[in-house]
DNA sequence: CGATTCTTTGAAAACAGTCAATCTGTGTGG
DNA sequence: CCACACAGATTGACTGTTTTCAAAGAATCG
């Protein structure tokens, strides 16, 4: 697991292997099982998560108990509640593994230390969070011009990594549509 | 104008009058006329803009030409296309002035300077990203979640100041339905 | 006033949600 | 190794919501 990451960093920043081993000296490697949870709701998120291998989401439940799938994160992506960690308050989230998981894990505290020691690593975050707002803005855009068939090819699209490791239930959740609809979208899709 | 900004700036970052200067000399203060652009489709956005005074919107116009409202912006609050901005790419969006405004602005060489030499701005540049990015990650949700009406009622409270001084139709293209679905829903609240 | 922009309304069609039932595949315990 | 349970996917019938298109009614501004 820590080669992912040491390949993953490598790839993004030019650290020294003193740096590097600093980063990891400071991390706690934890395996995930299916279904199992890293975050509930009503929890603070106090940590920043590094995947290595499997896969993640990050989701809402309503109170009719719908489920709302805000993103899934794979290896090599990071996965933490935003909101909570900044701000310190309860999450409104649950972060869950889809597969068996390998992560990397740093308390705040500690990440906190890394990026103030090391600005190159605070030069990757910067521009991971950079990349991560344009995501939205434009999964913002996309959430209120296209259509539900639209979102769909555009989600296997950009995400070709993820559509087929996910059920298709939480794809809709993700989509906002229910899970019957896109069903139907991809029956129709299928007659293409 | 400047004196907008000077209150904004010294209410979140303690400047001293000589930073203050500063900032204030590299910026180039404008009026815009209702119904101006500041950036259209194809333009490279290389600048940051504050609203001393008006009203904004980061729009975007599709083949079909339909409108879809990415965000509104007022007084006090800054406007951008961050993606063009960052990448140096040209812009998918148009920034329009919905009422006559007054706005600074600061080319991204100036900003970038003053982000280096006061590190009291850089921070509340930070924060302000930060916290667009909470927003818009709590959009994502109302969009996946929300029905059509839950979305009006929720934009009506997040953003008290706007929705009045705003038309219906841009109003609907931000929510993402049309005009005339979102005029239907508020005869209907009208009614309870 | 006349032009333009903005909002509302009606009717039909397209689209999406709900509920209930069924089907499929997977994995676990006996 | 089979049977059963369970999670996931699909289908049908029905209901409700939203879009589309066309028209007309306010409001605003020069």
């Amino acid at each position: 697991m820590f080669h992912t990451f040491q390949k993953y960093l490598s790839g993004r920043a030019t650290l020294t292997s003193k740096e590097l081993e600093l980063v990891l000296s400071l991390s706690t490697e934890k395996k995930i099982a299916k279904r199992a949870f890293i975050l509930r709701e009503g929890e603070i998120c106090c940590t920043q998560t590094f995947i290595t291998n499997g896969l993640l989401r990050l989701f809402r439940t309503d109170d009719k108990g719908n489920e709302y799938t805000l993103r899934f994160a794979a290896e090599n992506r990071w996965i933490s509640d935003r909101e909570s960690y900044v701000t310190g308050k309860p999450s409104n989230f649950n972060i869950e593994a889809i597969e068996d998981s390998g992560i990397l894990v740093w308390k705040k505290e500690a990440f906190d230390f890394l990026l103030k020691e090391l600005p190159v690593f605070k030069a990757l975050m910067k521009s991971l969070s950079t990349k991560s707002q344009i995501a939205n803005e434009n999964r913002i855009y996309a959430s209120i011009s296209n259509s539900a068939e639209e979102k769909y090819l555009q989600f296997i699209e950009k995400q070709p990594g993820i559509f087929n490791r996910v059920p298709l239930h939480m794809v809709a959740s993700y989509l906002g549509v229910t899970r019957e609809t896109l069903s139907r979208i991809r029956k129709q899709l299928a007659h293409k």
